[in-house]
Parts: structure tokens; sequence; C-alpha cells
DNA sequence: TGCTCGATTACCT
DNA sequence: GGTAATCGAGCAA
């Protein structure tokens, strides 16, 4: 049963990163996560992850930022108040989660990448595998879910075992192993008895990060066309629980078929 | 209203 | 390494 408040693994109350932390712009919001430690409360039970790769989005001076162009309904949440989340649906199938940035009106945002499984590793291993959260039985959440029957079919098409460096490597896998979807758009995981959160590194992460044992990578972020040279992209050096950086490739054209002609050589514009 | 593209992933060769 | 899957958002006409 979601608490609001979940224990940790080892049964003490988790402390939630004040919203003041979020009230910074998201550059220096984004480094600051690596090792936060982000985790749901479903009904099914609690799944955490230790984040190790986030990339900034800077609002309307970022091209690359879904707040370049203003608000909209799908992005409401990045022009509201620090400290809640923005989760947008992509691709057709892939849900990516972000925590808000800057007082409101400063839309800029922290995209979450990647994390390691801390806590609910069996469940988020179920999940990742396409199987529906047992709790999660109501009508609603089972259509809410583009492309999960996808993601179903394929993962037991051939049974394939999910690594569990795998589980959170990426933005839409850490959505799915975590079980975020439209439905949190706009939590708050700032407030006591949101079923979302995010805590502090742990002791050891904290002494690595200050010792200077755990270094913080910065690159170009990922999959983006534009404004491709900031490196806004951070990452736990030598983590391998970071996803694989992949530089955005231009896509062929992909023109539905027109009936009675093609083009001249053939092929299928879009 | 129709078209294009996308902050991705899994599968196949 | 290449590509299919899939559909919502945003833009142009």
């Amino acid at each position: 049963m979601p608490s609001g408040q979940p224990a940790t693994t080892n049964g003490q109350q988790a402390t939630r990163l004040p919203r003041e932390f979020f009230d910074r712009a998201a550059t220096e919001v984004a480094p600051d996560l690596l090792g936060c430690v982000l985790w749901h409360d479903s009904p099914a039970g609690l799944v955490a992850a230790r984040l190790v790769e986030v990339e900034a989005y800077m609002g309307p001076a970022d091209p690359a930022s879904h707040s370049y162009r203003g608000q909209t309904a799908r992005n409401a949440v990045m022009f509201g108040p620090p400290g809640y989340l923005y989760v947008y649906f992509t691709y057709g199938m892939h849900f990516c989660a972000n925590l808000v940035c800057q007082p409101p009106g400063q839309p800029e945002a922290v995209l979450l990448r990647a994390g390691e499984i801390v806590a609910g590793a069996d469940l988020a291993t179920r999940r990742r595998a396409g199987e529906r959260d047992p709790a999660a039985d109501d009508p609603v959440h089972e259509t809410g879910t583009p492309g999960g029957g996808v993601r179903a079919a394929r993962a037991g098409a051939n049974g394939r075992a999910i690594r569990p460096v795998d589980l959170a490597r990426g933005p839409a896998r850490l959505c799915q192993a975590l079980d975020i979807d439209r439905s949190q758009d706009g939590l708050d995981a700032c407030a006591p008895g949101s079923p979302v959160g995010i805590g502090p590194p742990s002791a050891a992460d904290q002494q690595a990060l200050a010792a200077g044992q755990q270094t913080i990578g910065t690159g170009p972020r990922v999959g983006i066309s534009r404004a491709v040279d900031r490196p806004w992209r951070y990452w736990l050096a030598g983590d391998k629980h970071v996803s694989i950086y992949r530089p955005v490739k231009p896509r062929p054209s992909r023109r539905k078929p027109v009936t009675g002609r093609d083009t001249e050589d053939g092929t299928m514009l879009r």
C-alpha cells in the first residue's frame, strides 16, 4: 500500500530534497542530482533508483527544450513551481521524466536519463519485462500506457532476461521500471505524502563525491538535433548504469504510400 | 485538417 | 549497425 513517505531499504523514513534545491538553474541542479535516489511508491510497491545520468534543459533560451516554443498543455508543468515532475510521451511509445527547476515562469527542467535500481528490483524487472502491475487493474491504467502491449509482446516473444544494469539505463527504461507515465505528470516530488519523491545521495556517495573519488562527466545531450553543442548532460563517471551515448542521426523520410504512383526512383518519400 | 518530427528502445542481421 | 514500432505535439496551409 502506498504510504506516500516510503521506508527505505533499511526501514527508515526517506528524506526528501527541499523545494529550494530545485529553485536554481537546471545546469546547477542537474549535477547535484547525481547519486540522489528517486522513488515511486505505487500500489504495486516501491521502486527506487539512484540517479547516475541527467540532462539540463534551459527553457526559452534552449532550442532543444520543450519550453522553447512557449507554454502548451503538454509542457504546462515546466512553467510551474520547482520540484514537480514533468512527464512527456515521445516516439509513440515512451515516457520520459523531468524535475522542474526555477520559480514559476522560468521553465527549466532536468531530464532523468538513467539510474541504478536500489529498491524494488523484482517489481522493476517485472515491469520491464512487460508485466502490468497486479495492483493496477483499473481500466484507465490498463489502456493508459501506449506501447505497453508492444513491449509486452516483444519481451514475451523470446523471454530474454533483462540484466539488472539495464533496468533503468535510459530515460524510458527508468520511467518503465518506476511505473512513471503521464498520470504522474504534475506530481510534487517535494510534498510529504506524494507517491513520487527524491532524496539525497547515500553517505557513501556523498563521501565519494566530496573526496573526488567519484567524478562527474559532462558532454553533449543525447538524441537532440538542436543546441547539440551545449554540454548539459551529466553522469557519474565510470558508472555502468549510464546509458550509451548516441548522437542524433537524421532519419530517412517516411512518406505514406501514395496511391497510383510512387516517386521516380521508387523510393517512398515522407 | 494533414503532415512531419521526435529528449527512445528492442530486435534483427 | 540498421531499422521498425508508434502516436502525440506542433506547425503550415
